[in-house]
RNA sequence: CGGGGCGUGGCGCAGCCUGGUAGCGCACCUGCAUGGGGUGUAGGUGGUCGGAGGUUCAAAUCCUCUCGCCCCGACCA
């Protein structure tokens, strides 16, 4: 990408309205933008990262056998009315009506939605075990929605559903789903620890957080040092009363939950299947939530310096910044980034050419802005000697190469991963 | 919803108290110079001052209503 092309405006300065450091690079860097209250454009650079991690989410739930669906994001009263949650769910339910009045809402989550289809497509246990999963925008019109994308009204989740024959069955598939969220944070280099949760009002047993790591997240976590104890303070206090407080404590930010859901949603909706003997059963339900465009803010809080985002090489919109010194004067050094940003391409190397006319300074500081992992320079001075300055975006160190084995320095620096 | 604050070019702000028809920095466009850490210089584009109503010869400024946004508290991926 040429970044003369690309729409994005970095700001020096940060919008009054952003508070957190998050929202303000993400403001700055020009990733989001604001619509409404709790409700956001993502840009093309913002829009890179999210489907960044999209794909790491998608790529690790196929693994684990979960099958990708789309469901509707409205959805009709009747199903929630089933499940009583139309009364229990309040205000932050979106509700709306058709032109014939009908009444809708759209999805915070599928739990009815899902289990109205496998009412109707699962007849046997053979089907069984199922995962579906979906990514898919949901709306929750949150008292307060605050922290840009962190907590929005609008956001990008995945959630998936499983069903079973038996306990044991739920309780395989939440294993696996403890270790698929496992390796979907770790692939996205982020810092975090699950939490035994509350299950809340969702209903069910048992139930995990997934928290990342960070001095600004909203929830207290806290774990033991002398064993594996770790929960939020909710369940600490449940389970320990008082004792919980002599716990260590940190600040997380919530990105991902799991629940063991049991028949909460299958009995009032009879969502039955036939066993191996004939026998018309209740499914028992797990659930499996991650906030993918939190991921995104979450992942900004935990890694920033004062020049700007450093993105864990997954997340990164791009991984090379070829920046160009003079190149809107010198026609030789033009050319030659010209060839090497296309040798680039033809490697698939994620690589932004900053090809505006813009002072070293500028381009520099907002490809730091922006959070480009790896960096070429490339000079006059560069093009007699042969050699291209190669830059890491934490480390604060130069070193040159052979323009003739960029392509292969490169490849080996981005391929780590 | 309760408490606090703010709406003036894309962003950050001043002007409002004490009415006289809008200004600064950044960004953006053009020229010249510059060219390794947000460069200098000259010129330029862009604003019904959130909206409606009222007071007045005259309203960004005063009054009334209204809409939006942010922060603090109770909910959640």
């Amino acid at each position: 990408m040429k970044l003369s092309q690309l729409l994005t405006a970095t700001l020096r300065e940060a919008p009054a309205d952003a508070e957190i450091i998050s929202h303000k690079l993400m403001l700055r860097a020009g990733m989001i933008r604001q619509l409404a209250a709790g409700i956001y454009t993502w840009l093309p650079l913002g829009y890179r990262v999210l489907k960044k991690v999209e794909a790491v989410i998608r790529e690790e739930m196929n693994n684990s056998g979960a099958q990708e669906i789309l469901m509707p994001a409205i959805q009709p009263a009747e199903l929630w009315r089933e499940s009583e949650r139309w009364d229990q769910y309040g205000p932050e339910l979106l509700r709306i009506n058709d032109r014939h009045k009908r009444e809708f809402c759209f999805g915070p989550t599928h739990e009815e939605v899902i289990t109205d289809l496998v009412r109707r497509e699962v007849r046997s246990y053979k089907q069984l075990p199922l995962i579906l999963y979906q990514i898919q925008t949901k709306f929750r019109d949150e008292i307060r929605p605050r922290f840009g994308i962190m907590r929005s009204r609008e956001f990008l989740m995945k959630d998936a559903y499983s069903f079973h024959l038996n306990d044991q069955s739920l309780e395989e598939t939440y294993e696996k789903m403890y270790s698929t969220y496992t390796k979907i944070f770790n692939r996205l280099g982020l810092n975090f620890r699950a939490v035994i949760a509350d299950s809340g009002n969702i209903g069910g047993d048992k139930s995990h957080e997934f928290h990342v790591l960070a001095e600004s997240g909203e929830d207290q976590i806290v774990f033991s040092k002398n064993s594996d104890y770790a929960s939020n303070l909710e369940r600490a206090l449940i389970d320990l009363g008082e004792e919980a407080h002599k716990l260590e404590s940190a600040r997380g930010i919530e990105v991902g939950h799991i629940f063991q859901l049991g028949k909460k949603y299958s009995k009032c909706m009879k969502t039955n299947c036939l066993d191996e003997h004939g026998k018309s059963i209740t499914l028992t339900m797990g659930c499996y939530g991650i906030g993918v465009s939190r991921i995104v803010a979450a992942a900004i809080e935990q890694n920033n310096d004062e020049k700007g985002i450093i993105w864990p090489i997954a997340m990164a919109p791009y991984q090379l910044a070829l920046i160009p010194v003079n190149m809107h004067k010198s026609v030789r050094l033009r050319e030659a980034v010209i060839s090497l940003y296309k040798k680039l391409l033809d490697n698939n190397i994620e690589v932004i050419l900053d090809d505006r006319n813009e002072r070293p300074g500028v381009m520099f500081s907002d490809m730091e802005l922006i959070g480009v992992p790896h960096r070429f320079v490339f000079s006059e001075k560069g093009l007699d000697s042969g050699e291209i300055e190669y830059k890491e975006r934490t480390i604060n160190e130069n070193k040159n190469i052979k323009i003739e084995k960029a392509i292969a320095f490169i490849k080996e620096k981005t391929s780590s991963f």
